[in-house]
DNA sequence: GCCGTTTTCGGCCCGACTGTTTTCAGTCG
């Protein structure tokens, strides 16, 4: 169900971690970390490669890919299974949890024989860490911090983990015969940022073919329920995915009642009701006869009581029924209004693929414009130099010539300060198409320093976009506490664009910020921050999010022909001028 | 363990922050 390239990297990571969870070299760990994440960034699949193939992705040398092959043709790796039963799977699992890592994590085992997250709630609440050597009062209270961020997380996972998954699922049971329709519903295709567990919908006469082949899926560890109308099955990975089969009749209430959200389903449901009416997964019926009315596509249902047909993105009662009765539903932004991306990086710095590459995968995917923006020198483990860039920026004028229909900017991305100012001097940036600047580091300043720091970023005329603006990651870290409206306010005066980030663990600006921003005439960018050709795909979780938050093609500026982005972008070092669009 | 070489060892991203410590270990980006 997994791409191998996925499963061999997390296989590699699980060794790296274990490799320092039972002290062994750190360069040694670091080492399979680095093979593991280029083998995730890989273009080619590696179960089709030989070693020497192998061989050929950086970071991968004779005994990693030794392993990798052992693995590909047994299924086994002998040297990860070793040490996975010298320390409890559960000690791993401490590691997740944010500011505990292998050191700590060995320690907790070792000398508190934990090895569980329950078991470290448990020994926190008796006050068993107060003796272990360097853990104080602080530790406790940011162990318990970063559980809360886990357990608020809960089992959902990330939408792409959710997607390559449904869409396999789908591919699978497409083609079996008597399958009319068949699609994934549920939180997926609304594309809320994490899922709990997907949803899939089959429209067939009948439902006992796709019920057995579901349970009968690769990857399937568990059958949770095997019924007629619904299955339930539980992956390798501890996804549930409940699938229903529906008579081809009744496939549009199906999908609108699966869709949901359920706050978007009591809504309809009601307006069914004051129209005499009845909506249930069967279709819409009259409420006193119970004679249908219609049931075969979600537009007829929404039709009958009054509205478009709303899209799924808008589906969670954040008031699109209202906008629909008025007839102002927006025209979401889709992905094929994305005319480029504005934030990727090469392997100049922290990516994983040359130049050539990236840009070659960029015009596969039919972009018009295409922005390497590498990471700048203030941060200072990425090494960028001001030759290294402008070397860059030759190779990236060269290269532009050869793409007919795909025009190359060089851009970089800035880090922000805790002072606000960035990388290099005006006259410098200057040189540069365009700017993102990000922060970093510094995530704890207090929100008045948070707020005056992002203002100040904003107010630089070199800075065109202000990349991942909360960085938060999901489940991981929460968003910089800052004073938001003070900084979407700066945005639109000074006429910087705020970063959709497409990556499934960013999703940043968030879909309910989005709409905050947008109330103040702020402009987006939907940029995948690809640091691999595979990343490029991720544009699609950054689209979904963008019409989660109500976005249409003109809120976002790489939708925008060339020459109107290339304005905007000029406009804000002319003089300071606001946005327009 | 990988890489590069001035090729077979020595360096590997590097600095900062936090919390614990009393000079530093662990974690993070």
């Amino acid at each position: 169900m997994v791409r191998p390239n996925e499963e061999v990297e997390a296989l590699l990571r699980e060794y790296a971690d274990l490799v320092l969870i039972t002290g062994g070299d750190a360069f040694k760990a670091r080492a399979y970390e680095k093979a593991a994440r280029a083998i995730g960034g890989h273009h080619a699949d590696v179960s089709k490669l030989d070693a020497a193939g192998l061989r050929e992705i950086p970071n991968v040398g004779r005994s990693i890919a030794d392993k990798v092959i052992q693995y590909l043709q047994t299924g086994r790796m002998p040297a990860v299974e070793d040490v996975r039963s010298k320390v409890p799977a559960g000690v791993r699992q401490l590691m997740a949890i944010p500011t505990l890592g292998p050191r700590k994590a060995m320690a907790l085992y070792e000398d508190l024989h934990i090895s569980s997250v329950p078991e470290l709630l448990d020994a926190l609440h008796e006050e068993r860490l107060r003796d272990l050597k360097g853990f104080g009062p602080k530790t406790e209270e940011n162990i318990l911090h970063g559980i809360g961020l886990m357990q608020a997380a809960g089992d959902r996972v990330p939408v792409n983990v959710a997607m390559d998954v449904a869409e396999e699922i789908v591919a699978e049971l497409s083609v079996l015969s008597g399958c009319e329709s068949c699609t994934y519903a549920g939180s997926l295709r609304r594309m809320r940022e994490t899922i709990g567990d997907v949803d899939v919908l089959v429209a067939a006469g009948r439902s006992a073919p796709f019920m057995d082949a579901f349970t009968r899926l690769p990857g399937t560890a568990e059958v949770i329920a095997h019924g007629m109308k619904k299955t339930s099955i539980r992956t390798t990975k501890g996804l549930q995915i409940d699938l229903r089969v529906v008579p081809p009749d009744s496939w549009g209430a199906g999908l609108q009642y699966f869709t949901g959200s359920k706050a978007h389903n009591i809504r309809t449901r009601e307006m069914a009701v004051h129209r005499k009416l009845k909506l249930s997964e069967y279709g819409l019926f009259h409420a006193e006869s119970g004679k249908k009315i219609v049931s075969q596509s979600e537009e007829e249902i929404y039709a009958r009581l009054g509205l478009p047909w709303i899209p799924p993105t808008l589906r969670e009662d954040r008031g699109e029924i209202a906008a629909g009765l008025r007839g102002e539903l927006p025209a979401l932004v889709t992905e094929a209004d994305i005319r480029g991306d504005l934030h990727t990086h090469t392997d100049l710095t922290d990516g994983l693929a040359p130049l050539d590459e990236m840009v070659e995968a960029a015009a596969r995917r039919g972009l018009r414009y295409y922005a390497i923006t590498d990471h700048a020198p203030n941060l200072s483990m990425q090494r960028m130099t001001d030759e290294k860039v402008l070397a860059q920026r030759e190779r990236v004028r060269e290269l532009d010539g050869r793409h007919r229909k795909m025009r190359l900017l060089h851009g970089t991305e800035l880090n922000i300060d805790p002072d606000g100012n960035v990388d290099w001097p005006q006259e410098f940036l200057r040189d540069f198409d365009l700017c993102v600047a990000s922060v970093h580091s510094h995530f704890h300043q207090g929100r008045d320093a948070l707020t005056r720091r992002l203002v100040t970023a904003c107010e630089n005329p070199e800075v065109n976009i202000i990349g991942h603006p909360t960085t938060r990651l999901l489940g991981k870290r929460p968003g910089l506490d800052m004073d938001l409206d003070v900084v979407f306010a700066a945005c639109a005066r000074t006429g910087t664009a705020l970063e959709i980030n497409a990556h499934p663990d960013r999703l940043d600006l968030s879909d309910e910020l989005i709409l905050r921003a947008k109330r103040y005439g702020v402009k987006f960018a939907v940029n995948t921050d690809a640091h691999a050709p595979l990343h490029l795909a991720y544009l699609r979780y950054g689209v979904g999010t963008a019409q989660r938050g109500w976005l249409t093609a003109g809120d976002v500026i790489n939708t925008w022909p060339l020459a109107r982005l290339r304005r905007f972008l000029d406009k804000k070092g002319s003089a300071g001028a606001p946005s327009s669009s």
